[in-house]
DNA sequence: GACTTATTTCAGTATTTCTATAATTATCGA
DNA sequence: TCGATAATTATAGAAATACTGAAATAAGTC
């Protein structure tokens, strides 16, 4: 990924509405949120939603898919993984080391040790 | 890393100056480069380079040391780290499934596998 | 102490971002 | 087709951000 590519996916970050979004849409699973469903839960007006859901879609963070008159919009885990990406691998020099390697715990924010071999998601 | 926390740092990073300086700091390591030095690098008149370290130093991304009349700024390694950890854990849903357990390799961005145990760096 | 260098702070301006209202498009059901 | 609902687009105003030049602070040199 490059610098041009992510500095919009900060920026689509970098606002509490979208970040409290994503993290609705992360939680939510695949299946996703209507457009309006999400600005009711977060209480914005609907123009205001479509606004922040366009620049996190822009960004690649989130995609969306048309269901009848209403509009799904589900995370991309993809996306998210690509930012993840780019912090770990421009931002710490590719240095296991120096951030080291991580591995995401199911309930913590503490990173476990690795899953023993064979039983390995990738 | 709470969400209050994890928007300045977002906000800190969705501003290319401030990323191509970041990504030089972490590049030059924890010796660090001082204001002036790093402005030119980037050719950036010294009040500019001073409001975008700042940003970047309350974020808590990087830190100062002074020393004579120069001011030496850093790459924090560990604020960097709990970003990347708070998009894990808080925007991955905490499933290594979702956006894999993540290993980084020394010269790419493609994720390799687990190292074998009993060499692993944490 | 006066002079120079390194950095930050201040004040002002230009630009971007966010939000709200009004209007538009698309889909559903009667 | 008509009316209602879901969402987006258009437009405008308010707020936040980024940059510039001038002044201030701090530390070294003569």
């Amino acid at each position: 990924m490059e610098t041009k590519d992510a500095l919009p996916v900060f920026a689509a970050l970098a606002q509490e509405n979208r970040l409290d979004a994503l993290r609705l849409l992360v939680r939510t699973g695949p299946r996703g949120i209507a457009a309006g469903a999400l600005g009711e839960t977060l209480g914005l007006a609907a123009p205001t939603m479509s606004f922040h859901l366009k620049e996190m879609a822009n960004a690649g963070l989130i995609n969306s898919r048309k269901e009848g008159r209403h509009v799904f919009y589900a995370a991309d885990y993809g996306g998210i993984r690509r930012i993840v990406d780019f912090l770990m691998a421009d931002c710490c020099q590719g240095d296991p080391r120096l951030c080291g390697p991580y591995i995401i715990k199911e309930n913590g924010h503490e990173p476990p040790a690795c899953p023993p071999e064979g039983q390995r998601s990738r």
